[in-house]
DNA sequence: TCAGTGAATAATTTATTGATTGTTCATTCT
DNA sequence: AGAATGAACAATCAATAAATTATTCACTGA
């Protein structure tokens, strides 16, 4: 069995590494055994087809995303309100750098999405439970003032989808976009939180691109920087277990 | 010319035809022509090229999309709020329509756009301009309490984005998609407007289908009704019949 | 002169074919 | 037994040919 799992993983590696430079349909069963010294034959016994390998990759390239993003749940020192922008900026970032640096992997993403419809309503689930926790939090701590947690998610989720999209990104820069983020989540912001004593709160403010959340966010998007990424990982976590 | 004004405008009523009907690649120039009963050629003296027919299709639909959402504008009796629920709702619907009932008409669209990508970006400003008007009339009257209204206007316009782009209604019926906007609209609202005496803004109802704007939203999707081609007629030649 | 023609040509689309690739399975190895 | 093979078959893709369509232009009849 767990020979089973090794050989598997190294086709995974191999897939990996195959459809990053040069793309799903270009990549040959064949040449994928040949990289992993078996025949085309083999590849069945741990996939059901071609687009399975897509998808296992797809899968994990959109859980570790996500759990990166969920550390910041875990980071303190931090208010609801911040933890939400980090998060959203740190989405848009994160899209924005797959399209510039990694075309291939949106690729990827799109193909799967087409023939796999639910592959993406779950990643939109996972991408909401993470909202959905901090705006719980923040109403638990008196931070927001929501009367309806699960539907101002989807809403949050929603206002923001065009950050999300590669596709929607029509001849804007990163700036262009981050700007413009601002402005929607000042307004959003100011619906969530409860105005003390008139006065009005206060605009959003861009984050900081060498933030510890955005810093992992486009490690895991190079995916191969092993230190700097263990380094930010560690002092994002480790405090909240003491 | 006015004899050149009437043949380009049977060219287009053929075109508006056969297009919603099997779709602008399906439709060739020979059978325009037939329709109009002229020869091919004589097409090429009213329009640079085929897609330059389609580029004049989807600018009237665009244009008279948004005088018909213009509407709410000058009419009275409604609060800011009332009026920029009501346009991006009729937004929704009427995308959602076009999907379901002319999806020739926005395939017309995405090819018009994909040539001519300046288009898009027109129709994205004129959408903003209803946006910003509505805007500057709820911060005139003191209903909204707005610092920046320009780029709150790109904030609310990218925040409802998503109601724009059939591409993006996956699978949600309409019902769903208009419970989402009002969950959207609530929150935005609740950032617009200022709370007065401690008490908060109310949830966004879902605006009647049947109120007058919506009406006539559906009538422009119909996009065949007598009415409107006269008001074309009108509005783009000199000549009136009597 | 000017609206209109239609055959000629350029560009695009569609059909056909041959080659490549995905997938299966009877068989071999260990 | 389970792991792996590779030839066989089916599905898909790429290249080419054929057909269709867009566009032009020298020409015609008011």
């Amino acid at each position: 069995m767990s020979e089973s799992d090794t050989t598997r993983e190294k086709i995974i590696v191999a897939a990996r590494e195959r459809f990053s430079h040069y793309g799903y349909p270009k990549t040959t069963i064949a040449e994928l055994a040949e990289d992993c010294a078996m025949s085309p034959g083999n590849i069945y016994r741990f996939f059901k087809g071609k687009i399975d390998i897509a998808v296992e990759i797809a899968r994990r390239e959109a859980l570790s995303a996500v759990e990166v993003i969920e550390a910041v749940l875990d980071c303190p020192l931090r208010s609801s309100r911040q933890r939400l922008e980090e998060v959203v900026f740190a989405d848009l970032r994160y899209t924005f750098h797959l399209l510039e640096n990694q075309p291939k992997t949106l690729e990827l993403a799109q193909i799967v999405v087409s023939d796999r419809p639910q592959f993406q309503i779950e990643s939109l689930r996972r991408e909401r439970r993470v909202f959905q926790r901090i705006l719980h939090e923040g109403q638990a701590s008196g931070e927001f003032m929501v009367d309806n947690v699960p539907a101002t998610t989807i809403a949050l989720h929603a206002a923001t989808t065009k950050y999300r999209y590669a596709q929607l990104f029509t001849n804007q820069t990163l700036a262009e976009l981050e700007r413009e983020l601002a402005h929607v989540m000042t307004v959003i912001m100011r619906g969530l939180m409860p105005t003390s004593e008139g006065h009005a709160v206060a605009e959003t403010q861009i984050p900081d691109e060498t933030t510890p959340l955005s810093f992992a966010a486009s490690a895991v998007a190079a995916a191969d920087t092993e230190n700097r990424n263990e380094n930010e990982m560690k002092t994002g976590t480790e405090e909240v277990s003491s």
